[in-house]
Parts: C-alpha cells; structure tokens; sequence
DNA sequence: ATTATCTATAGATCTATAGATAATGC
DNA sequence: ATTATCTATAGATCTATAGATAATGC
C-alpha cells in the first residue's frame, strides 16, 4: 500500500492537476473530496497525508489552474512574435475557450467562487493576475508606465468580463457577439 | 398552522428575495434549503408548495437579483439625467459595490456559478443582461445601430471583469486600480 | 374539504479522522 | 521503524418526501 517518497510527490501533484480542472468544471462546492482523490486513481483517506483541508487544495489547485492559464498565454504569443496579443485575443475571445470550461481561464470559470474564499485562495489567483498584466502591459508600447498598466487591466477586465458573460447566456449567438466586442475594444485600446 | 392565499404568496416572494441575496453572498451550492427558508422565517418543509426544486428557486433568485440590478441602474440614470452613464460606472465601479456581494451586480456574484447551472437559471441572466445591454446603448449616441450595440456589449464586458476582478484579489490597491482603468476606458469608449 | 406550513425522516453526500495494511527507508 | 494509502466510520449536512396540524376557503 505504501509508495515510494517520489511516487508520492507525484500523486499530490496529480491530485492537484486533476483539481484544478474539477474545481473549475463544477466549483469549489461542486465536488467533493472523494471524487477528486478518484480522478487521481487514489482513495479519499489518503488525501490528509497530502493536504492540510480542502480549502489549502482549493489554494493549491487554483495556483496551478493560474500558472496553466499564464503557460497558455505565454505559449501563444511566442508563437506569433509579430501580433502577440491577437494571437493571445484569438484563442482567448474564441467560443472554443468559452465553452472550455475545464481547461479555460480559471479568472471566468472560478472568479465568482473565488470571491467567497480565503486569502490563500485570493493569493492564488492574485499572482496568477499579476502575471496576466504583465504579459498585456509588453503589448503596450506607452511613454508613461502608469497608463500602460492602465490599459493592461481595461483589456484583462474586458477580456475576462466577456467570456463571463458569454458563458451564461443561452444564444449563442450573443454570446459571439459579446467575444466579437471585446476583440473590437482590445484592438482599439491598444492602438490609441 | 395554513396561512392565506395571498400570505402565501408574499412569502413565496420574500423566499425568492432573501434567496436572490443568499445566493450571491455564499453561490448556489453553499447554502441549503434549510437556511434559505429560515431567511424567510419559514421552515424547509414548507419549500416544496412553492417550488419545484432547488434549480427552480435559482433561476427565480436570478431573475429577481438580475431585476434589482437593472432597477438600480436605472434609478442611478434616471437621477443624473446630464451624465447618466457617468451615475451608473460612479456606483458600479466604487469599492463599496466590490464589497457589497449580498445586494451587489448578480452576474459578478455568480456568473461562475450561473454558467454550471441549466437553461432556466442562464435564461434569467440573459433577460437581465440584455435589460443591461439595452440600458448603456441608450448613452451611445451612433449612427450605426450595430456599432452602438458592441459598444455597450464592450463596456458591460470591461464593468462586470473589473468588478469580477477586483474582488478575487488581496490587494486593495491593485483591487481600486482595476475600478479605475475600466472606468477610464468606459469614458473612452463612447467618446470615440 | 382543502391546503400552507410544520415536524420528522429517508437516503445520499460531505469533510475529517481512526486504525489497519503493506511497502519503503534506514 | 516509518509512513502512504487503504477501508471504515463519525458526525454533520444536503435535497426531497411523508404525514400531522391547524387555519383558510367554500
């Protein structure tokens, strides 16, 4: 029954992977712990030997969902060096990405939850932010530094605000419309 | 221990208030039937006699916490005739509504929550979204209806992930700093 | 006679803990 | 000897239902 110090190093970061997508699927309330230890191929005894509570899971897997979410970002821009931040808008305000609940952005699947927990979890999505603005404030070639970073939060919040809104409506077609219209602002954001 | 038709039909309506508030302070999973009824001063066996479910009462809590929203907004326009949009992004975008998740905008409350929950509970949020929509498109003065209509699409993007934003983080600072560069890109938005 | 609300409960699920087991690590 | 994982369970809570009660509505 027992396994190696690094089998078990593995498992935890299973666990967290496979958490980090739950919890975005069906929330922090959405899932219980016995399915989570499931989804990693283990048993739900074995969790406290890993984690402290649920919410230092809910901490952990919401730091991993985040650095996924910078990873993607990161991926597609360096993947056109002559239009980063459209490659970034492209996937980003896509119906595609809307629909993706489990593997989207953790900002519009969790936001709301998140809002609810503790500091960890805040902390969490806190740095993974950060890390988003950072990324936009390189597309933005300003001469004050206060405004760029002005502007890189104006986008992350439209960008955000439209995938959020695009999820909870049933027509599809306004929910095209709401990725369509951000995309429009972005572009104009950055070209004033 | 009966009460009369229409006492029956205010505490239906008092159950669908306290619970449009509930809902957006702890999302749809993290109060039971038992504590929502309570908030009415009613007890959980009474539930049942007035609706069909749990999800039945979620999608009646977001029409009425989607109504609320839409009412403000309309109160906040309706007393700065002269800058209507101005008395909207003055509340929406002010810490204190970042504060305020109990009485605050549903779609920022619950979006994540709204986009695991079936057509009837998205429903409720379209209607609302669209009274948002139609609201901001009346401060754009356009000559092209569909220009007018991403617009005011952008602009309830840039607000609500602001809002959303602002609350998933720590930082009081960075949380006013989101307010504020989405409130300089809404004044910039319908300027152009 | 009807019925809105009550108390009580079924059956499932939740987080967290206890103790057994069997493999690792020394 | 230590310990990662297992099975089992405690105790709380969840949604939903059943049957009793007492007031309304006819």
């Amino acid at each position: 029954m027992r396994v190696s110090r690094t089998q078990a190093a593995e498992n935890r970061e299973t666990v967290i992977n496979v958490a980090s997508r739950l919890f975005r699927e069906r929330g922090f309330d959405g899932i219980g712990l016995k399915d989570l230890m499931k989804g990693a191929g283990l048993t739900q005894g074995a969790f406290y030997k890993q984690f402290e509570s649920k919410d230092d899971l809910a901490a952990q897997a919401s730091r991993r969902a985040m650095e996924s979410a910078t990873h993607r970002w990161s991926v597609a821009t360096a993947a056109s060096p002559e239009d980063p931040l459209g490659a970034v808008t492209a996937f980003y305000l896509s119906m595609d990405h809307s629909g993706e609940k489990r593997d989207g952005c953790p900002i519009v699947a969790l936001g709301s939850d998140a809002a609810r927990q503790g500091p960890d979890v805040k902390a969490s999505f806190e740095a993974g932010i950060k890390e988003h603005l950072e990324i936009l404030g390189r597309f933005i070639a300003e001469a004050n530094a206060e405004e760029a970073g002005g502007k890189a939060m104006a986008i992350l919040s439209t960008m955000v605000g439209a995938v959020l809104l695009s999820r909870v409506v049933n027509d599809p077609d306004l929910a095209q419309a709401f990725l369509d219209a951000a995309a429009d602002q972005v572009r104009e954001t950055v070209a004033i």
